[in-house]
RNA sequence: GGCCCGGUGGUCAAGAGGUUAAGACACCGCCCUUUCACGGCAGUAACACGAGUUCGAUUCUCGUCCGGGUCACCA
């Protein structure tokens, strides 16, 4: 027995299994060739942001392009930053987007998958294991400094101008004998484990990062950290450990893991592991004050993904709007198969940006309201409801009060070629169906600065003589134009146009008069089919309200 | 500061050693139109800067500047 062997020992006498059991455990696994097998791998601390379903989203994509796996490890050896419910919130977040995991945590403590246990917390002896064949060849030492210690040789580093960090000569711990090791441990100090690195900072290594290109950059010298002095891997070991046994084959994440990358490449080399391909993305980025910046949780509230559902935005605009950042070729796609699914595109990792993009809410929005406008009533009213059930009771009790009131209204000027694009979240469905809810509706008589209330009422009274609420819609506007000529209008807009000298307005005006009238709106879609959902007897009723408002004798607020 | 990555209109971006430097969003104008939207047509607007290589550079090289990342027993 070597004395590496005896301090191997000595710090992992808990260790049962050993590497070669472990490779057998968990075997390469059996896909199709060229099969992408992906992770997102977030540590529990709080919501979900949305660089994070970004790169889900490409992990995803990358991984259903070539009929590979894409799983879900928590990575949580940092129970200081832990909270309570960051497991389900990570999970339902990627859920409600479409972007459920095919393997590894499921949530409420369970897990699908061969490659398990998908939770670091419960892959201790994993890591120790391989931890202890690391001491056993003598590529890996206890370190028994202290945080002063520590901040000692970093001043004095400081002074020095040389690298900071722990390292070379500078790493005490490293030139302790196995013997003074294990004795420190048998004293019972705390220690942590770290790599005795054989790197040296004037080599260079490359790295060929699938979307960034190549990648130059010194040779790590760090005697980084393995195992934390509560036993717990740090991410960098963990990374190599478990990226290699559950047999991940494109390590995607954020590109702040860039620098990390000479330590992770001399990990894999030293654990005998293959390395996986590396694609590193860069973040969503913020306007700010003329510049950019990274989308922060705390300064952001749409850096959330919960900001999206809760305003009510469909997961597939979310989607369909990554997508376009992911692989801008996407929309010239999406123009020449407006109807296939997204999981028809071919993904590309090359096309991706090497630098940040900036969440452009006005594109975003622009985006949404092209996929609400695509639904039909009926599905508009669906997610509606569902959506208004969890965040706006009052409309979700009127809309299933009667449900086929409501998706007849949704379904003016919805289908058909050029569709309405009012719509661009949830939220915005109670303002745009208000005035056809008495209990919602705050009448507003407001006219346009070039119609005199007398007129208006004039033509109120006149209209009410002659409404048909029977009228098809040719007969209807029949009667709006045939009213136009006694009270000084031309319901020939283009005669207004050529003369509007002789004239008050045109039919536009006075139909405006009457949408006025009975939507409190000056814009709405087609007023035809508002007053037959509205029916006579409430046209009528609010079309009198409106007549003596106008006569200076009822307050706006005269109820309909 | 060291080490990395990046820099084409306001935004997302295509592009290639020679182009009138695409397209989308936003903005503006016109047309269509009972309003608004939708749709159609047109418009404003860009290769960070300086050297070098080259007949020719936005494209290749170097430098400068700017932006971002990272230098933990956090991930």
């Amino acid at each position: 027995m070597t004395d590496y062997e005896m301090l191997a020992a000595l710090l992992f006498p808990d260790v049962a299994t050993t590497p070669e059991l472990l490779e057998g455990k968990y075997p390469p696994r059996t896909l199709p060739e060229g099969a992408r097998v992906t992770r997102f791998a977030p540590s529990p601390t709080g919501f979900l942001h949305i660089g994070s379903l970004f790169t889900s989203y490409v992990d995803r994509l990358a991984a259903a392009a070539s009929g590979g796996v894409f799983y879900l490890r928590i990575e949580d050896t940092d129970k200081k930053r832990e909270v309570e419910d960051g497991v389900s919130g990570i999970i339902s977040g990627l859920c409600a987007f479409g972007l459920k995991p095919d393997e590894g945590v499921t949530g409420d403590g369970k897990e699908e998958g061969l490659y398990g246990p998908y939770q670091q917390s419960a892959r201790r002896e994993i890591y120790r294991c391989f931890a202890k064949e690391l001491v056993k060849k003598g590529l890996a030492y206890p370190c028994f400094c202290s945080d002063e210690t520590l901040d000692e040789i970093r001043a004095e580093q400081e002074g020095k101008n040389v690298n900071k960090g722990y390292y070379g000569p500078w790493a005490r711990c490293r030139h302790l004998t196995p013997q003074q090791q294990a004795a420190a441990v048998q004293e019972g100090r705390p220690f942590v484990l770290r790599l005795r690195s054989s790197g040296d900072e004037n080599r260079r290594i490359t790295v060929e990062d699938l979307i960034k290109g190549k990648i130059e950059m010194p040779e790590n010298n760090m005697d980084i950290v393995l195992l934390k002095s509560d036993g717990l891997p740090t991410y960098h070991f963990a990374h190599a450990v478990d990226d290699h046994l559950m047999r991940t084959t494109h390590v995607i994440r954020g590109d702040e893991w860039i620098a990390s990358l000479p330590v992770h490449i001399e990990l894999f080399k030293v654990c005998g592991f293959k390395a996986p391909k590396f694609a590193h993305v860069a973040p969503l980025m913020k306007e700010d004050e003329g510049g950019k910046r990274k989308l922060s949780k705390r300064k952001d509230p749409e850096a959330a993904v919960s900001y999206f559902i809760e305003k009510g935005f469909p997961g597939d605009s979310v989607l369909e709007y990554l997508l376009t950042l992911i692989n801008s070729n996407y929309e010239e796609w999406r123009r020449a198969n407006p109807d296939l699914p997204r999981s028809a595109f071919p993904f590309s990792f090359r096309k991706m940006s090497p630098s940040g993009a900036l969440f452009d809410m006005p594109k975003f929005i622009d985006v949404s309201k092209n996929i609400i406008a695509a639904m039909t009533a009926e599905e508009v009213y669906d997610k509606t409801l569902a959506w208004a059930a969890v965040y706006d009771e009052e409309l979700h009790a009127l809309l299933a009060k009667n449900p086929e009131y409501a998706r007849q209204i949704l379904r003016i000027d919805r289908g058909g070629e050029k569709p309405r694009k009012d719509i661009a979240q949830w939220s915005e469905v109670k303002a745009y169906v208000e005035y056809f809810y008495d209990e919602l509706y705050v009448p507003d008589y407001t006219l346009p600065d070039n119609t005199a209330p007398a007129d208006a009422a004039a033509v109120l009274k006149a209209y009410l003589e002659i409404f048909d609420a029977a009228d098809d819609k040719e007969a209807w506007f029949a009667r709006i134009k045939a009213l136009c000529p006694a009270f000084g209008y031309t319901p020939n807009v283009k005669e207004y146009k050529l003369h509007p000298e002789q004239f008050k307005g045109h039919v536009g005006d006075v139909s405006t008069i009457i949408r006025l009238a009975v939507t409190s709106r000056r814009n709405t879609p087609d007023l035809h089919a508002i007053m037959r959902l509205l029916g006579g007897e409430r046209v009528r009723q609010r079309l009198q309200n409106v007549i003596r408002y106008y006569e200076g004798n009822e307050p706006v607020r005269a109820a309909t």
